[in-house]
Parts: structure tokens; sequence; C-alpha cells
DNA sequence: GATGACGCTGTTACACTATATCGCCCGGCC
DNA sequence: GGCCGGGCGATATAGTGTAACAGCGTCATC
């Protein structure tokens, strides 16, 4: 954590009928593209989207146990690497930790694929990641990059300080 | 690293003459802000700016070995963690490693101070790591944090993709 | 039905990254 | 002198991520 701040409640975690409702439509998502929701990768998934911030490796491995006592960190991470391709889940570098796509659905309204662009507002007060797709940055990004004679694949972009709800 | 690339050249590194100037202006710039650049600080430094690419602390702890022999991690990390502060390195989120900062003066000129923003672009053929400084990008980054009721404190901006010599 | 390819998971071991803590030295200051 | 603070040495430990190999089911093919 930054500097003695605690962190405090964060935005309320998810309700469980919601975040089934989630799976079940990721599982379809996951059809669609011929891949598959195993019972692991959704367990793996409620567990991250069920968290109110963003969630560590290793903490969802404890949690993972309880009900699959063999679990080891690869069976964790293999699980994430799943769900990152699918746009399921984001990591969040600063933190190294991950949070449930907010809807993955709703950016192929916006009209983006799978791996749409995405920005975090880490807070340092609550320790809670808002996603927030915003065009104006990915194109103000994805411009400077090719400015600079770079060809950009995949962007990055977490701003920390402070949520609405904390100050 | 990525997909089974190889990392090949990188953009030589710095020679050690311009290397050593950098040393000599971030000296004056410590002290003018009251800080020491002490000769184990210089020393990570140097080996952080004469690296073509962003480097771990721990392959800078084996070349400090060299001519340090007692070097541990805290070591490191704690010069790490000063020039950071003072705006010497940057930390790349991404791929836990360092990079000197490509001319702190400089940001003075276009009136950013030592956390001034910046952006990387970085190359996943050779394993460069360019810093870009896009006020566009800057703006647009904190204008979407705002708009949804956040206040900004640091951004991290980081492209993965090709450099410009790796096409 | 055997065979083999492939995807998913289990399991062990290890590598890499980062921090906590204690203790010492040295230089400035009252 | 005595005190304090910054910087550093040294040891131990916590936290994060991967390599490598084995087992097992499913499915296509022969």
């Amino acid at each position: 954590m930054a500097e003695g701040e605690e962190q405090m409640d964060a935005s309320a975690s998810t309700e469980p009928a919601a975040v089934e409702a989630m799976l079940d439509r990721a599982a379809e998502a996951c059809l669609a593209r011929g891949a598959q929701l195993t019972a692991l990768r959704r367990q793996v998934l409620r567990l991250v989207l069920a968290s109110p911030q963003p969630i560590g490796a290793y903490a969802l491995l404890d949690q993972l146990r309880a009900e699959r006592p063999g679990a080891a960190p690869p069976t964790v991470y293999r699980a994430l690497d799943f769900l990152q391709e699918h746009g399921l889940v984001h990591r969040v570098e600063r933190l190294n930790a991950f949070v449930g796509c907010a809807g993955p659905e709703a950016h192929h309204h916006c009209g983006h694929g799978h791996d749409h662009p995405h920005q975090f507002l880490i807070c340092s007060k609550c320790g809670a990641a808002a996603e927030i797709c915003d065009d104006r940055v990915a194109h103000a990004v994805a411009d400077a990059a090719r400015l600079a004679g770079f060809a950009p694949h995949r962007t990055t972009v977490e701003v920390e300080g402070v949520c609405a709800a904390c100050r």
C-alpha cells in the first residue's frame, strides 16, 4: 500500500446473483469464440468478480483452495491467462492484481473487440480500481506512438489518485 | 519476454562520456533540492543510464556487486527509490524494470517538474523503452479522470509494440 | 477398439521481485 | 559530550511468477 493510507471500504462488491449472470454471459462468449469456461476458470472468474478491489493471484489462490485444496500457483495463473486472453479480466500492473472486466459485451456496442482499450482509475484511499473506456485517451496514445514511428499493440493506462466517493 | 520474440540489439547504449555528463548534471540537480547524489546512488544511476534497455533491480545488483561486493537487494532498492523520487529514473511497470530519465532538465523547459508526465513505448522486438512526453496524452488522461470525479495524482502510460528501427 | 493428438489440470520445484528489521558509522548540532 | 538523522551493511523473509513433467479425459482417425 502507498504511504500509510488505510484502505477503507471500496465500492461494495458485486452481488452474487449479478456475478452468476455475468458468468453465464462469459461462458456464452467463450463458446462463441471456440473456448471453454471450465469449472476451474469459472471459479476463478467468480472470485475476481466478487472482489471489491483488484485481487492478487495469491489471495485468489487462498480463496480457491477452500473449494479446491490441491490448487497451486500455476492453477490460478493459467486460469488468469485464459481469462485475460478472452477479455474477461484485466491485469492492473501497478498493483500486480486483477479485476473483472467491467462489461466485455458493452465494448462490442462501442465497436471494440475483446482486447478493447481501457484505462484504470486506482483510488489510493479505498483501493478500488474503476475501469473506463475513453476514446480520446486511446487515440491520443495511438497518435503519439505512431508519431514516433512506433506500431502500438497493447496499451496500459493507469491513474493513481482519489476517487469521487473518497473525497 | 513476450511470445518467443528474441530481443536483438536495442538502441545502442549511451556513451560513457555522455553518461558522466548526465551524472554531473544529476548531482547538481540533487544539491539544488537539498539532496545528495552519493557515490552509491551515482553508481546505480550510472548502471541504469548505461543500459540500453530497461534493467531489473537484480540485474543491477549483479553489476553493482562487481564494484561493491557486499551489495544486497536493499542496497539497490534504496538507491532506486531515491532516484525515482528525484525524477532521475522511472519504473516501467510492465517490465518490473527501470530506465534512466531521458532528460529531467529538458522537462523543466517545457514547464514540467520532477515528476513530469511521461509515457513509454516498449518494443517487444528489441526490448528498448523510449520515453516520450506528449501533452495531448497527459491532458486526455487527466480530463477523463476528472470527468469521472477522480482526482489524479500519478499516471502510468505504457505502450507495447514495435519500434521504428525494428520494422 | 487401438492409437495418437490435444486441451486441461495436478504437482513439484524453482526463479525473480520486493520489503522488514536490526545495527553500525558518520556528520551536524545543541 | 550527547543526541539525532541520514545513509549504508547485513540477514531474513515475504510476495509474485514460471518451468517442466505427469496424468487424464475427449475426440478424430485408422
